[in-house]
Order: structure tokens, then C-alpha cells, then sequence
DNA sequence: ATGAAAGCGCTAACAT
DNA sequence: ATGTTAGCGCTTTCAT
């Protein structure tokens, strides 16, 4: 081990600099000498050192990941996808989760103030915006610094998301359009961006078919499987009849939903229908109608523009991409003739 | 940005060694002058870079975590596992994932040639064993290596494994003390290390009960869903009546062979039994009986041997977790009375 | 086209 | 207890 660029230097008689040179593809060195150090290179297993590579030119290829979870389908599709975007650059990963026990601001300043990352991204942010300090950090350093999924003010940070507007709205046209009028909604917690912005495309698109989403139709859930559940039973208890549709504004408490309904023998879509969002892993299985989220494809994006930035190009601020509505047997009906595209691939520069 | 140990040195009058020691905690510095460098850094909003530390200690506190894959809930449970356990200490990852496009050897030799990371972590490796020049190159430079899921010969190299024989067995147990004779079995790809045990858990569990498991009972699968579908449409189609009971060796198959069995009217588990093994997320809302796999404690096992090495400790060569024999409706059992364990915490020192 | 030399920001002997 | 100094392995002016 420790082979260095000295090494070759001796074994080869050029300097360092005409070494480096050779490695970095300099056009300064001649094809005779650039095959030499080559070779000696090759013969002594020469490697440069990244440690010192970095330290020396001040700029790393480094992308710092920064999540709150890693054990859950979408999270994982989306690393999927930078992932692959970062190999594709020859860019490297490091990641860190935050598991409700770490928190993101921290995970991301430390990245910064070390100086080691050449971008970060950042996924699902707790508060509305990055921390002022962050962003500056970041734009002092020339650190692009990317949200994941939910858009960002700031002029300083690239916002990769969904267009949950048209997702939700599309869900509920599809359910108006099969001449559901009562329809129940189970939404994601207050505060939560992609809950937020759900619950206004369902709003949206009943105001415009003139469906009144009254207050009993309405549950409060927390976008985890248990309130799901939760809303559900609420339901079932008040001896009231069920909403003839009940729409999940995700995945995770439509299947906590249906667990509930297949244990007090309410049949999926006879007695009622159940529709959610995200298209996790699960909701195949389940023959679960549900919005697809481009989770991969965010990732990719997300990818793309730090990778971008960090080269010295140019991208749009704020890129936000479509979903699509997967119609499976939980609306009851027919698959085949209703796959249909929700929302564009919108960019607002 | 940019602050340095320089600037801290100027605004304190201290030497670049003393603030070095306090940033390092060394008891060779008096409590006052603590305090007043400490003062400085914060006031400085000082952080030493990375970059400079790596290459001057000559270690890292970076794990390289290389997998095949990620989009799949046994390598980000594992992921998860080694997340914790690295964050607890204070190490960092780094992650490669091989997407079936890069392979992991060129992955693994290349963090370790750039001398950057401090162990090495790698998920399923295609060959039986690392290839000897990765582990001569870790060996020289006292990186661990750590071999998840595969036991892999050879001495520089710790492995963390579960128990899949008996996890097998278990099962085979299971369905035999309920009068299952006629099982039939889809495998996993023969050279994959968890198809093989798993295959040989069966034979012996077989073996030991006298039961035959005859040619035209077993179907060879590769692990995806596809296979497992493939499995189930050529017994279906050959006329003879189904097994009794089908012991597909992971989830994946058994969702397959499910989809199948629903879409042809085969109730489960009326008509037949249908049991797995890994216990992904879809097993339980699919209600499928299957052994559980302990991914999480795989990571965290992964990172704990390699940390404990990387400062100086002992660990054993060869981990082997339990597995855990999950009853649901699937093999149309009683849920409640027969949750088993299987197998035990075996270490192989 | 190549080389000499000065850093990059930190750590760690060694000296005091 | 603190300071001096020589690296760590590379890149990058500035000469030649």
C-alpha cells in the first residue's frame, strides 16, 4: 500500500508535476512521457490519494445524501436514482439518515462546515425552509444545495417535486368521474408539504364537480400505516354509514385502512371503495388504485442539477415532475381503460 | 467559509499545536487555555476540514457500504442496521450500489486503492470470495472487510450471516408437524449461497422426517417474483395435482406463485398452502407464512465487527444470526400458538 | 514540455 | 503545558 505520486516519480525520473499532470490528462505532457509514467504507474498500482486529491485542489466529488429514513420504499427509490445519476459522473455518495434521532440540520451543516461535500441533497426538510445559516454556508462554498420533494424559497437551493396538486386532483376526478359523490378523505398530517398540497387538489377538484367535502368526511391521519387504521375504525364507530369512497391521501394508511376493513368483513371494492398515493411496493399486491410518484425519477433530477451546478452549468430553480394515476381493483373498476396521466412535467425556471 | 486552525491560532496567540490538542481533547492543555480557544472556534464558527485530517492522521472515518442493489427492503433494512450503528460512533458512509451495471469488486478496490475509507462492508459478492488482491490490499492497509449475508473463507475477511438451514428446516418442520407430507418446493438459483442452504435446510428436514421430496415437487427459481410465477404456471399446467403445500425459498417467489394461484380461482390456503421466507414488507399484508430474516441486525452486526476492528478490537471471523418462523394464514395455521424461533445466535469464532 | 517549489489544513514528533 | 517544525500526498503557479 501507500504508493505515491513520489513514487512514481522516482521510478519514472519526471517531477510530480509532469506526474500529475499525466493524470489528470493534462495536454501539456508528450505522448512518449505520458506512456512511460503510464506505465510505471500501472507496474507500481499507483493510486491517487483521495484524501489529499481534495485537499489539495479544495473541491471534492462528494454528494452528501441526507434523509430522515432510509426503510421505506421511497426513500429508497429516490437514493435509487441519485445513485445512479452519481455513477453515471463519477461522483461519490455518502449518506446519512436521520431516524428521528439525528437531525437533518445538523447532518447538513457538518457536511458543509468540513468542507468534503461538492453538493447536498436533501430530502423532505422539517421546517419550510433550510436554516438560513445552511443555505448561506452552502452558496459561500459554491455548494449546490438541492430539496427533495418539497420546493424551497431561497434563491439558493434547487427544488426537485411532485405535482401532488394534480395527483390528488386526478384521483378525484377519477372517483367523480365513476359517479362517486360521497367520498372520504383520510389526510396526511398538517404542516407536511405533500399533505398539504394533496388535501388542496382534493379540495380543488370538488369544488369544481360541486362535491362538498364536509367535516365528517374528513379524517386526520399522519401518513403512517397506524392512523390509517385509526381513521377507519373512527369511521366504522360513529354507526354512520361509510363514505362510498375513501381516499388516502397515501399508501401507508389506505393499506392500514383496508387491514381494518378485512377485519370487520367490509369488502374491498363491493361495500366500498379504497384509493391511496405513492404506488409503494405494496399497493401492487394489494390491487391498490393509488397515484404513482416518480420516486426514482426525482432522484435522478435531483442528481442531475447538483451534479450540474457543481460543474458550473446553469438549471432551473424549481423542477417539478408528474404523477400518474394507477387504477387497480380497489375502485372497482376496470383497469384496463383508465390508466391515465395526471399533472406534467412542469419547470418554472 | 474557509475558516482555518491558522485563523483560531491568530485571534488566540496559541501555537497550531495546542489548538490542534484541544480540538483533539488531549489532557496536554490547561483549563483556561481550553476555554479560550474554545471560544475562539465558536466565535470563528471554526470546523476542521476533512480532507486535512484524513491525510494527516492516515485514517479515515469513512465505511464503504457496497451492494448489489438498494431498491429492495433486505438491503435497506441492512443499510439501516449499519446506519445506526455507524452514527453511534461517529463514522460516515460511503455507498456504492452495483445496479447489476458496476461490479462491486471494481467498487471495493477502487475506496480501498484511494485510501480513503476505514473498513469495508459488502453485500452478497458474486464471487464465493473476494477476489485475493482485494483482501491482500485490506489486509496491508488494516482495513476490515466485512462479507454480509455470504460466509466467505479466508482470513482477513469477518462475516455476518444467518442461519438459513435451520431457518428452512423450520419451516419444513412446521409444515410437517401439521401433516404435510406433499410439499413441494421452489428453490433459488443454484451457486446463490442462501438458495443452496435454504435448499439443503429442506433436504434434511425432509430427510429426517422420511418424506420424500421427489423430482417433479421441485421447481427451480431465481428469487424474483417472475420465477415464482414461472414455478407455479408449469405445475399448474402439467395436469397433476398441485403439493399439498408449496415452499417457496424467499417472498419474492411466493408472491409470484400467489398472483398466479389468484388469478386461476386456487384459494390460499384452502386449496393449498403457500409459505416463503424472508419476511419483506408485502409478506404480512399478504399474510404469508415465511421466516423472518434479521437484516437490520445483519447491519448493524456488519458495522459493529468492523468498527470494533478499525479501533484496535477483536472480533469473531463468522457471525450467524437467527432466523425467526413467522406463522400467518397463509400455510392455514392458528397465527397465535405457533410463532417459533429458529435456529440460534451461533458464532463460529 | 518539464521542473522547482509553495502551498492545501491538519497532526505529531520533538523540543522547551 | 506550549511551541517549532516537518510532513501527509497532491495540485498548481511560475520558471525554464
Amino acid at each position: 500500500m501507500g504508493t505515491t505520486l513520489h513514487d512514481v516519480c522516482r521510478k519514472t525520473g519526471f517531477s510530480t508535476a509532469t506526474v500529475s499532470r499525466v493524470i489528470n490528462n493534462s495536454p501539456l505532457v508528450t505522448k512518449r512521457t505520458r506512456t512511460r509514467v503510464l506505465k510505471a504507474i500501472k507496474a507500481l498500482g499507483y493510486h491517487p490519494s483521495r484524501a489529499a486529491r481534495t485537499l489539495s485542489r479544495k473541491r471534492s466529488d462528494m454528494l452528501a445524501v441526507i434523509f430522515p429514513e432510509i426503510a421505506s420504499g421511497f426513500y429508497t427509490e429516490v437514493l435509487r436514482g441519485i445513485d445512479e445519476i452519481a455513477a453515471e459522473h463519477n461522483f461519490h455518495l455518502t449518506t446519512a439518515f436521520a431516524h428521528g434521532q439525528r437531525d437533518e440540520h445538523t447532518l447538513a451543516l457538518q457536511s458543509l462546515n468540513e468542507q468534503w461535500v461538492a453538493g447536498l441533497l436533501i430530502l423532505n426538510l422539517f421546517e419550510v425552509s433550510l436554516p438560513a445559516e445552511a443555505v448561506k454556508l452552502a452558496a459561500e462554498q459554491r455548494v449546490p444545495v438541492v430539496s427533495i420533494d418539497r420546493p424551497v424559497r431561497g434563491p439558493h437551493v434547487i427544488s426537485i417535486s411532485m405535482d401532488n396538486i394534480a395527483g390528488a386532483a386526478a384521483m378525484m376526478n377519477h372517483l367523480l368521474a365513476h359517479g362517486y359523490r360521497d367520498i372520504g378523505i383520510i389526510r396526511g398530517p398538517r404542516g407536511n408539504y405533500d399533505a398539504d398540497q394533496r388535501w388542496l387538489g382534493c379540495q380543488q377538484a370538488a369544488a369544481r364537480a360541486g362535491v362538498m367535502l364536509t367535516e365528517e368526511r374528513i379524517q386526520q391521519g399522519t401518513f403512517v400505516e397506524g392512523s390509517g387504521r385509526l381513521a377507519m375504525e373512527r369511521w366504522l364507530d360513529t354507526g354512520r354509514p361509510l363514505p362510498k369512497a375513501i381516499f388516502a391521501c397515501n399508501d401507508a394508511m389506505a393499506i392500514g385502512a383496508l387491514e381494518v376493513l378485512g377485519e370487520r368483513g367490509v369488502k374491498v371494492p363491493e361495500d366500498v371503495t379504497v384509493v391511496g398515493f405513492d404506488d409503494v411496493d405494496s399497493a401492487r399486491h394489494l390491487a391498490l388504485t393509488t397515484v404513482r410518484v416518480p420516486m426514482r425519477a426525482m432522484g435522478r433530477a435531483a442528481a442531475e442539477a447538483a451534479i450540474k451546478r457543481i460543474l458550473g452549468g446553469e438549471t432551473q430553480q424549481q423542477h417539478v415532475l408528474a404523477t400518474q394515476l394507477v387504477v387497480r381493483r380497489s375502485c372497482g373498476c376496470d383497469p384496463k381503460k383508465s390508466k391515465t396521466v395526471a399533472g406534467g412535467d412542469r419547470m418554472k425556471g
